[in-house]
DNA sequence: TGCGCCATACCGCCTTCGGGGTATTTTTCA
DNA sequence: TGAAAAATACCCCGAAGGCGGTATGGCGCA
């Protein structure tokens, strides 16, 4: 059920995953506007009461709550709201959830901007969008190199590197000895890492990368 | 007092716990139906009046608040419902503060669908339901949940939590927040945790945390 | 040949973490 | 009942990380 003006989306994210060229984006598309963004996942609830929007992009990687958990929460109280989980993990457990939770959709962070847009009017056309690659990647052990991962998300060699080094336990002033660096060259590419998975602590980062097997 | 017709059971938790397959499983059986679930602490109270539940499923760990005190308040207001803790937690402590709380049963999380049921029986029906293995656990070598590393290495309930949290990728403010603590005492936990572990990094916390399931 | 990307490197500022203490109250258990 | 363990809380200080910049040389590519 398309609106008969534009489908209004709220994005929930406290990460700034949903940057200013996704809302750019969207709001190019004469049949899609955004129409609130949450960084808390507290207000929430509140902002979909205040926004009434027909679809949700939803950060999985809340701080606080989990996203899946969220978005379960506000389908209990506004059962016609529909809910992309847009997110860095290709975690078919993690899609799997999403599915059962009853929520619409599971995007990868890295797709792109046709596949989003496709996916979010497979959703408000009452469908669903799971990404199939995430389905299909159960048994697909790891390429050392060259890794799915790391193009989808632009990661470079270098980035691919250090974070296996920070996954290690070494601090900026081992890594760079390892590798040769300045210590600052290395604080430049875990800015630079920070940005690319929309992440900010070295917790997230070490999860990361043990989910992937880096 | 077992009802005419199914009794209805309320599941609180949220942490998802209480997933799908287990509200299927409970609908199966003619004697007993789900009549609601509760992600939020805050809504349990009101849940209770609208659903008027003969038995509450209850999950220890909730955000927020001690589930144990949640059991304590719910039937303070409705005595006659009654309360069976469902926990990951190992611990005769915990089980001890259940049953002197009032709360009619403890159960471990990992218990068997047999037992899940045995036990809701047994406590509809007036009775009550605690876990014999974690009764007898106190110097059990072999727990059958993640407590088996806990007990080696002498880790506490407490810093088995904040672990969790940590991982979660909370800081010591977020942490001392969601388990209402100061600052100060989530750092001393730390501290405790990381000469217990013997390490010295965030990232090595993780990476253990990761490898023990925590 | 100029644009974009990568890798390199530096600066400053502030927050968080880690490690060193000490101390009190509550709980557990022998 | 009394000792031990756990949980709570605070202080100080240095180290490390996070975040905002800026800048330069190399390399590929249209």
């Amino acid at each position: 059920m398309p609106p008969e003006t534009a489908a209004r989306i709220l994005l929930i994210d406290d990460h700034q995953i949903f940057n200013d060229s996704l809302k750019s984006l969207l709001n190019e598309q004469t049949d899609l506007m955004v129409c609130g963004q949450v960084i808390k996942a507290g207000d929430a609830i509140h902002a979909v009461q205040r926004t009434n929007p027909h679809l949700i992009l939803l950060d999985i990687n809340l701080q606080g709550i989990n996203g899946i958990d969220l978005g379960k929460a506000i389908i209990g109280h506004y059962p016609t709201v529909r809910v992309l989980m847009l997110t860095m993990y290709n975690q078919p457990r993690l899609l799997e959830e999403t599915r059962r939770a009853g929520l619409q959709g599971y995007l990868l962070k890295d797709a792109t901007t046709n596949e989003l847009l496709r996916a979010i009017r497979d959703v408000l056309n009452g469908g669903t969008s799971f990404d199939a690659t995430v389905l299909h990647s159960t048994l697909s052990p790891e390429d050392p190199f060259g890794d799915k991962f790391a193009s989808r998300l632009n990661l470079t060699f270098r980035e691919v590197e250090i974070i296996a080094l920070i996954r290690e336990g070494l601090n900026n002033e081992q890594i760079a000895e390892r590798i040769h660096l300045s210590v600052e060259t290395v604080k430049t590419h875990r800015k630079n890492i920070h940005f690319k998975l929309g992440i900010s602590k070295v917790t997230e980062l070490v999860c990361f990368a043990i989910e992937h097997g880096i």
